[in-house]
DNA sequence: AACCCGGGCGACCATCGGACGCTGGTGCC
DNA sequence: GGCACCAGCGTCCGATGGTCGCCCGGGTT
């Protein structure tokens, strides 16, 4: 038959199932390349893993086989973060801000080799950080990054791009007032409303015309907040 | 608590869960506006459904309660389509092609009102025609549209938006050839290939170039032939 | 050592983009 | 009227974007 679309029949059968995309079959993953560790782990802050680097040993089960003592080091959570002035290292089993902002870089990083092989093989090319960029990170070895990480931090990263000066000013402030990571997440959103405020409110639009910002999904918060805060303005003068 | 993302108290309870895109609402779909019929279904071919335009009758569910001796025009498939050349009108029970290529430009004016519809409410916008687009065209009446067929026709959509000569030279053939739709439908699949080759092989540009087609997904089966034409063409000049 | 605070991230969910193939409309004989 | 063709589109499917809250690491007492 002609139809069910298989046309161009020497095209049909070499193209036809042949979407590494969704498994990306290791073969392609383990290889050579390392992003992770030689250049983009090293830069910022690696409080993280490679302290001692014991290497991986025997994922613990809920509390099974874990030889007694040996409290070991392969940490399955990472150390959560600390508010850090820019260029400060954390102290103790913390991580920093600079480091949390080098795993958004390293995040374009892994997006552009995604988009360099989808590419090639004739695939979709992403255009965002999607799960598929998550999967390919980790296949990489970088298992320190994480979806639902990624995601809550944006905004802060957002204020990191788009305002680099104010965004340190809020960092020293809240590392002053010794408050925890949680409130200065919180306090990013003020500045950004008052960017997309002075852009029409188009929050879309801010990130959008930003290089680094570009790939990532505007958080539905940031958005929501920015929407309510239009409202009132336009309430709050009844004329037009 | 103050965190759980529940900040700016003002805002929490306000903006919560709000968010009607995916039901749409009866209450914002049902009123005025009428895209469907009035400009729309009048301006290209409409031997689809408004011959007599019997109203909505009960729909006939699987040869149940049908009135005998009435067998009704409350149509529930659309008449398949048959290849004509532009400006021509389907003779008996059939659909043209100029009907066809309407049927996209209603699907970007009811993107259009998603669109807005979600900028007022702070939600995020869809650039392309997703399933919420095929959703609203429902609600608004336009029950002719679905999803299967327009990402069935987006290729030949976008031969007629690209080059509108040759799209219409192809038409003419096929229509003289007495082929019927699928083999029309097929054929329209190597002047984009052409396309795709003097632009690089860049298909999803060349879709992005153009303001009509810049809403529509690249359809799975034209990105493949567009690669695997690539492969051959690298293939046989074996330098480089 | 025990406790409790806070946050990392596994895992879930609604919905998405995408596709297949059944159903039945249609024209021909 | 009956049949064979073929295409419309209901309906499914894997994967996506997005999120919640459990679990436990870590600092404090």
């Amino acid at each position: 038959r002609a139809d069910n679309d298989l046309m161009f029949p020497e095209v049909a059968g070499a193209v036809g199932p042949f979407n590494l995309n969704s498994k990306e079959a290791a073969l392609f993953e383990q290889s050579h390349t390392q992003l992770g560790t030689p250049r983009l782990l090293a830069i910022p802050e690696p409080s993280s893993d490679n302290e001692k680097k014991k290497v991986g040993r025997k994922k613990q089960k809920h509390k099974m086989s874990q030889e007694p003592g040996d409290d070991g080091d392969d940490r399955t959570r990472e150390h959560p973060f600390i508010v850090t002035e820019p260029g400060e290292l954390a102290r103790g089993k913390k991580n920093g801000l600079d480091y949390l902002f080098d795993l958004y870089e390293q995040c374009a990083r892994f997006l552009d080799e995604v988009q360099q092989m989808s590419k090639e093989r004739g695939e979709k090319c992403p255009v965002k950080v999607t799960n598929q960029v998550f999967r390919h990170a980790k296949l990489k070895g970088a298992s320190y990054i994480n979806k639902p990480k990624m995601r809550h931090y944006v905004h802060c990263y957002a204020l990191h791009c788009l305002d680099l000066q104010q965004s340190n000013h809020l960092r020293k402030l809240y590392k002053d007032r010794r408050e925890n990571v949680g409130a200065w997440r919180q306090a990013c959103y003020l500045p950004l409303v008052e960017m997309a405020r002075q852009n029409g409110w188009d929050i879309e639009g801010v990130f959008n015309r930003n290089e680094k910002l570009r790939i990532w999904y505007v958080p539905t918060k940031l958005r929501q907040l920015c929407h309510t805060e239009k409202s009132k303005d336009s309430d709050s003068c009844s004329y037009e």
